[in-house]
Parts: structure tokens; sequence; C-alpha cells
RNA sequence: GGGCGGGUAGCUCAGUUGGAUAGAGUACUGGCCUCCGAAGCCAGGGGUCAUGGGUUCGAAUCCCAUCUCGCCCA
């Protein structure tokens, strides 16, 4: 409806020119927006405004000249007005609006989806947490969240890609292996001393347990490596093949898993570090080799290789991200937790340092979970593995709840998740308030069904849908597509969260005031058309962040 | 000490990228089921948009300084 509208003023404008009556020849960026207030009209330009210095000429006069070009014009506008400082108020004729209901209706499923992104290869790559260890609370928020993008861009017509990179090379796993070991000799009797850094949780022990079952005490008298390396891969995978569980269970799966081990393998890191010395990126200074990233805005160089030969975990990055692009992605976008926010820049300088616009690379940071019960805070600490797992959560309140409420606030905000509310099938419960508007939708079809009345989508009245009530749910609806473009090229879902809240609040005050099966047949019709295309919109929004649309609840 | 993110109604948060009289949920107060799902709706009160300056036709939004909370780095 924008759009149309703005083509609509961009060829008055033109009209103007051609007529002389305008006479600057330059036509801004139209922007066209919905007024706060409904006296206002459904949509206000600014144009009028923008041109007055080109123009030479007030703000008014220029919109007055506009609005006589424009009047009548077009199918669309019921009238048009100059107001305030210049601004140019639109009313849309109902009958425009109603259009967006065939819209709906022909386009199902895919009400919404836009080609903006042309097809390009973009990558998500998100919750990569180390296989030290199950999934916890913050991580969840990150997985939702680079699922819902992932999601988002898709609709928004890209070619998307999700990727899982484990952190399997570092001295972490290591740890891992020893923690393992340890539990191992003490479960088979021995005395140990378990180092505080070693991995506390339980989890551990079921690896060991695990070991015992399978191999008895063969690594109690092996050499120390031998065992360390044992529990390390082997621990390494079944912790990976756990967090793969837990994030099916979310509703989640990765279309790649990469492996940083592999970078090694395959001599990716040596072979980036090289092209980034032939690039001149890189130096050597008092044995170390630094890669250049104050080059590109970062507040110091960082260190790719120890004096002592060992690379960092900065090099494997290097590597990776180079490899990201190498496979052929446009566009790679890493989901991190906010606490990594110190590494965006040098980050930002590799993707520069390949030849690629910073841009290139998208960095979405989410910031802490704080888990409530019922306003209390939940204590989590992962040193002592007294924390709080994905699973955990999901087991309680549901996946819909989980993925909802992970999602309901803008990512760079610290989130309260109150596990009490988001059980509650309540008012006060948002989830419920927008899968309840789904469902009581389907529940009038099936009434309408027990009743006998026969919904006849070929033949609709859509005249008849003329009270405020029709109206507004329309243009709640007719609001879908923009808000799922904007959403996806901001990584924003919470966009989304709000719309169905919004939505679903039309909904209902809509159902409170109008009765939808009437004794007029025609009537009837016409409303169960708006109420199927209240149920799309509402399933796509849902869908689209992960969350189901039930039909009964 | 430097950097990143935040500060909007009692509480939790939106705010369409600079637009007109700043919104929602929650809590509070009062109403609405003989009727398609009351898991719902309607009405009301509640604000120095942290503070001070600047940019312009116009600022919660952009710039500078200060205060404050969280995190990262030394």
């Amino acid at each position: 409806m924008k759009e149309q509208l703005r083509a609509c003023i961009l060829k008055g404008i033109e009209g103007c020119f051609a007529d002389g009556t305008l006479t600057s020849g330059a036509v801004p960026a139209i922007s066209v927006e919905k007024p706060a207030h409904a006296e206002h009209g459904d949509f206000a330009t600014n144009v009028a405004m923008q041109m007055a210095k080109a123009e030479r000429k007030s703000p008014k006069a220029i919109a007055d000249i506009i609005v006589k070009k424009l009047a009548g014009s077009s199918d669309l506008i019921e009238s048009l007005e100059v107001a305030g400082p210049g601004f140019i108020n639109f009313f849309i004729k109902d009958s425009a609006w109603r259009r967006v209901l065939n819209a709906i209706d022909t386009a199902g499923d895919e009400y919404g989806k836009s080609t903006a992104g042309a097809g390009k290869k973009v990558q998500v790559e998100f919750v990569s947490a180390n296989p030290t260890g199950p999934l916890h609370i913050g991580h969840g928020r990150g997985a939702a969240t680079g699922d819902a993008v992932a999601s988002l861009l898709t609709a928004a017509g890209f070619n998307v890609q999700r990727e899982y990179y484990i952190n399997d090379a570092g001295n972490q796993m290591n740890t891992l292996g020893l923690s393992g070991l340890l539990r191992y000799k003490e479960l088979l009797g021995e005395q140990i001393d378990f180092p505080e850094n070693c991995y506390q949780g339980d989890y551990i022990k079921d690896i060991a347990r695990d070991a015992i079952a399978k191999h008895g005490d063969r690594f109690l008298k092996a050499p120390q490596e031998e065992g360390v390396a044992f529990f390390a891969k082997m621990g390494g995978d079944l912790i990976l093949r756990g967090i793969d569980d837990d994030l099916k269970d979310f509703g989640i799966s990765f279309d790649n898993w990469f492996s940083e081990q592999s970078l090694f393998d395959e001599g990716k890191v040596p072979s980036a570090i090289k092209e980034m010395q032939e690039k001149g990126h890189i130096y050597e200074q008092e044995g170390a080799l630094w890669f250049r990233t104050t080059a590109f805005g970062d507040d110091k160089d960082r260190v790719v290789v120890r004096s002592n030969g060992v690379t960092t975990y900065f090099a494997s990055d290097i590597a990776y991200h180079r490899d990201k692009y190498a496979r052929g992605f446009d566009w790679v976008i890493d989901v991190w937790g906010a606490d990594h926010h110190g590494y965006v820049p040098r980050l930002k300088a590799v993707v520069q340092g390949l030849g690629r616009k910073a841009d290139d690379l998208g960095i979405i940071l989410v910031q802490l979970v704080a888990l409530l019960r019922d306003g209390a805070p939940v204590a989590m600490s992962t040193r002592s593995g007294e924390f709080v797992t994905l699973k955990e959560v999901v087991d309680e309140v549901g996946r819909d709840a989980a993925r909802f409420f992970f999602l309901m606030r803008r990512s760079d905000s610290q989130l309260d998740f109150d596990l009490e509310l988001a059980k509650r099938q309540s008012a006060d419960n948002p989830v419920y308030y927008v899968q309840y508007a789904h469902a009581r939708i389907k529940s009038i079809f099936d009434t309408a069904r027990e009743r006998g009345v026969q919904p006849d989508f070929e033949n609709v009245k859509l005249e008849l849908l003329e009270s405020a009530d029709d109206m507004s749910l329309i243009k709640k609806l007719s609001l879908y597509p923009e808000t799922l473009e904007s959403a996806a090229l901001n990584f924003e879902p919470h966009r989304i969260t709000y719309f169905l809240q919004d939505l679903a609040g039309e909904f209902h005050s809509f159902y409170n005031k109008s009765r939808v099966i009437t004794e007029e047949p025609e009537l009837t019709n016409a409303r169960l058309f708006l109420l199927h295309c209240t149920a799309v919109v509402l399933k796509n929004a849902l869908t689209v962040l992960g969350i189901s649309a039930p039909e009964r609840m």
C-alpha cells in the first residue's frame, strides 16, 4: 500500500515539473509514514518540506501544488489535505484497503515474503557453544535469535545457511579430557584431587560412567596423555550430540556443523596467515606474528601466532571467516553473546583485510538473560556447574513459550525471563494471548460449520466489510509485509513479537464488538473471510519465529 | 583509565531510522457473558523521554559533555 502511494506521489511531482508548477526538477527520496494520529490520515509525506529549499517556496505552497496535481489522480486516494507545517495527509479508500485481503488469501503461506534479498547467499552462524558442557539459557537466547533471523532473511528472499562452529581445537578440550579422566579414576576408587578449573558439572561423571561401561579400567594404567586425549574426544562427541538433541527439541537444526580442528587438519590456518602476510596485514615483532587490525579501526594490533609458535583463537577466526567467503557467501552473519563485543573491531578488520567491505560481516550481539521465578532471580553460575540448562527451561515452559520469550526484547537489551509467567496460561502471558487468537478463529469456523454455514471465499462481497472495526483489522493485516522485511534487514525478530501482540489485540477487540456468524449469509461470509485472512497472517508470523499456531488449546 | 550496550509511566519494555498531541503490556480503579472460546473486551488515572548544552522548520531519535547501571579490555 505504501509503495503504491509512493509511486503515485512520485508521478504527481513529475507531473508538476512537466507543467512548470514546480521547477527544481529534483525529487527527494519520498518518505511515506503512518501518522501517529488517525485524524492525520492513513499516510503522510513530508516531501513538500524537503523540497522547500530547492524550490525557494514555503513548504505549504509546494504542498498545495502537489495536492492539486494528485487530487483525483488515483483510485487509492479518498481525500488528501495539507496540514501542519507542510505535511500532506492521505486518506485511502476503503475499497483499496480491502484488496489487501485478496492478496493475503491468494498468497497464503507466502504472504509477507519478499524478494528483497534477490537470492543472495547468506550464512548465519549461531550458538557455536564449546562442546565442553550442555547449552545454558544464554545459549538459548542466541539460538532463538539466530534461528529467527535466518528464517526472516529466508522470508526476505535470501538464500540462507545455518551453521554451528565447533571450538574443538583449543586448550579447553584438554581440560575437558582431564576432567573426564579424573572423574573416571574417582569412580574406579582412586583418591583424586579435582582442580577448580576443571568442569564441575555432573555430566562429566556421566561421561566417566559411560567410559567405564565401554572400556572398563584400561585408562587407569594408561599414560595420562592417552587418557586425556581419549576423554577429550569421547566427551566432546557426547556433549555435542547432547547439544544437537537439545537444539532439535527446541526446533532448531543446522545445515552445517563446522569444526575448528578441521581448519588445522586441512592446513587452512597457515594458508590464511600466509595470505594476510602477503597482503601486508601481518608483521613480526618480538618473535610473535601480529595482525595490524589498527589499520581498520581496532584500538590495538592482535597476536596471531605467539612467540612459542602456538596460534591464537584469533588465527582460527581469520581462517574460518576466510573460508566462509571462499564457500561463496556474500554476506556472513555471526550471532554472539554480548560479552564478546570486544572482538567486533578485530573481526571487522579481518574481513576488510580479506578485501571485503566491513558490512559483509554482520554481527548480532545478544545480551544476557536473567532467569526469574515469580520475579525472584534464579542463581546461575557456570563455574560451579549449577547453571540452568536450555533443556530444563524448554522442558518446563515448552518450546513455544521459550522461543517467544527469548525473542520478546531487542537483542541488545538484557532480558528478564520469568519461568512462572512463561508457563501461565492466561492473558498476562503474551504467548498464550497470541496463540489464543489463532485458536479462537479456528473455533469460530468450527461453530460456523456446526450451524451449517459453508464459507464461500470465491464469492466474497468485500464491500460489506465497512465498519470501523473491520477496517482497522484490515489495516493491521496490511502492515505485515513491511514489518517482516524491516525485521529481517535489521536483524530484529522482536518486531514480529510486537506485531503479533498488536494483531492479536486488534482481533480480540474486533471479536468482542462484531458478530461474525450473523443472520445475513453474505455478511457472515465476508467476516469469515476476514478471519481466515487474520489466521493466515497470525500463522505466518508465528511460523517465521519457530512458534506453532495451534488450532485448539 | 579506555571501549561497547543501556537509562522512556510504579514495574517490564516498544517507539516505523529526524516528524504533528510519546505508546503497549502489567499493576491499580470501574464496567461487559441469556449471545460465535471471559485464556477475552471497554473506560480511567499515571511522563522533566537520566541531566545540561548544540545542530534545524522540527529531537526520545543526530553531535558534545556529565551522571548512572551492566559487560569487555588493561
